[in-house]
DNA sequence: AGCGTTTGCTAACGGTGTTCACTAAAACGT
DNA sequence: ACGTTTTAGTGAACACCGTTAGCAAACGCT
């Protein structure tokens, strides 16, 4: 296309598909060669495997911060690497490029994300189920509106990744997320808890999609009617609508304080799904003043 | 202030706060001087300020079409002065930086969605509030998932921008397109379509938020109750989340199409508001066939 | 000890935002 | 018509980014 010479001196006759048209362009997995071939099996893992695997939390580690104290933006493989007292290109040893680091530590975050909501969940009587909805859909709130960054880059738009970049790992991760709320949900279905909506307005496409969603998920035992999904869905939805304005700041110049949008949004879920919800503990004391 | 000697050969002692720590600091606005003193007060624009409008606005759509083409990453200001012929330098006397270019354009894309849904709002007869409210939201919809990098740059989180970025425009448009729905909405309200939600539900923390939101939307006709505001908040918080799941694709992975999943949040929503639903015209021709 | 794998570095290419010093031209004042 | 001021735009430079290729040292196993 362009007869560009790139030389310093002269030719480079060689040049034309030199990786950078765009500039980023014709990644795949380039070096970390055939496999660590100490395995062992079932042994413990290799010293070699050891220190690599160190190395690998240690670069997940610093972008990870890199990505909470600069934002999305200062996440480079530069950075990461002068933190480590080491050079750009030697990350290249552990990850296949930014993209797919990215989305390496964005995986981690939806395992943080799944025991943070998970460990809420195990605080509060088993048998309260009530009470454990209402605390984990809390927690998922709390813990996105203190990862900020990290919430952006789960749930917002994958702005910074190239197209072709392979996210299943990321994916993967956001679906064994997913599951720690099928569960709580299968449990208030089982008890029987609300009624189901009329099946007759769920059009077919509808009930198809609403199906694959369900297989997709692991959440398909196969008793659960179509018009389950839909709720679930639609629960979901909301839940991630009240979360992400608040997070990405659509509102905050007009509301300082998204809480209470977040608390009623929750209460007319929660009513709707026939659990009694009940105000949080320390927080808007007001809330008890007011007279039924 | 800066003493430094940029010079290429020596010296440059004094450089210590050159104006790149982190590479993009210190951004103001740097040229665009005093102001074009042939303005004439109300006469036609003085051909200089034409030519000066021409070319900003010339950058503004290169900056769209590279957005569209090629995501917001393939955004930059050399790219736009390559496209224009010129070089990258000279797009200072337009703009004060990348990041103000950005918000600028977000201004112009809430325009642009807002004559969208006024523009459907406006193809259905006025008088048919229940099929006006339907067309604009599905309008929202449409605009949406045929400009999916510009609605994740105006509704998705502004990881882009540098924090101390002056987004004013922006929110500004954004108001503006918001007010597209107050009116419909405000309609609806005169028409007593639906019933106020119970008004003790509303927290003191809530009504003020709810209140200050109002105000600050210049949707504050006196005669509005928290409690409408608060079904309007609840209403767009819903829209806004299925449309974002949708575009950010979210969910994409398991569910291909995402219009029944919204034609259903949509009757749900509208229901509530006591609006008639109708699946819309062309599409799904199949819940058509389902009786009622 | 020898040998292959793994690791990390240097150099280099091409891309980005941004500033500064400068020129060419347009507009203005007289 | 001429000189002055204001403006548009350029080129060089700096600091940053992702990525590749080639090389040398360290490591681990036999």
């Amino acid at each position: 296309m362009f007869t560009k010479t790139c030389g310093r001196y002269d030719v480079n006759i060689v040049d034309e598909d030199h990786s950078a048209r765009t500039g980023r362009l014709r990644r795949g997995v380039p070096q970390q060669m055939t496999k660590p071939q100490l395995g062992r099996g079932a042994g413990r893992p290799s010293r070699r495997e050891r220190v690599r695997e160190a190395t690998l939390a240690e670069i997940k580690g610093i972008a990870r911060d890199l990505l909470v104290e600069h934002g999305a933006a200062g996440v480079s493989l530069r950075a990461i690497a002068r933190e480590m007292g080491m050079t750009a290109p030697g990350l290249y040893r552990y990850v296949s490029g930014i993209d797919s680091l990215l989305v390496l530590i964005t995986a981690d975050m939806f395992q943080e994300l799944g025991d943070a909501v998970a460990a809420a969940d195990a605080s509060v009587p088993p048998e309260d189920t009530d009470l454990r909805i209402l605390t984990s859909l809390r927690a998922f709130r709390t813990w996105a509106t203190e990862h900020r960054a990290e919430f952006a880059t789960m749930f917002g738009p994958r702005a910074r990744l190239a197209p072709e970049t392979d996210i299943t790992p990321a994916v993967e991760a956001g679906r064994r997320f997913g599951a720690t709320f099928y569960t709580l949900f299968d449990r208030l279905l089982s008890e029987e808890r609300f009624v189901l909506p009329d099946g007759e307005r769920i059009t077919p496409e509808l009930a198809r999609e609403l199906r694959a969603f369900a297989d997709t998920c692991g959440f398909s035992a196969p008793h659960i009617p179509v018009e389950a999904i839909m709720v679930l869905s639609t629960c979901w939805v909301r839940l991630y609508g009240v979360v992400c304005m608040e997070v990405f700041e659509h509102l905050n110049f007009v509301m300082r304080d998204m809480e209470p949008l977040f608390e009623s949004e929750l209460q007319n879920m929660l009513t709707g799904l026939g659990v009694h919800y009940r105000p949080p503990e320390g927080s808007t004391p007001a809330a008890m003043s007011t007279p039924g």
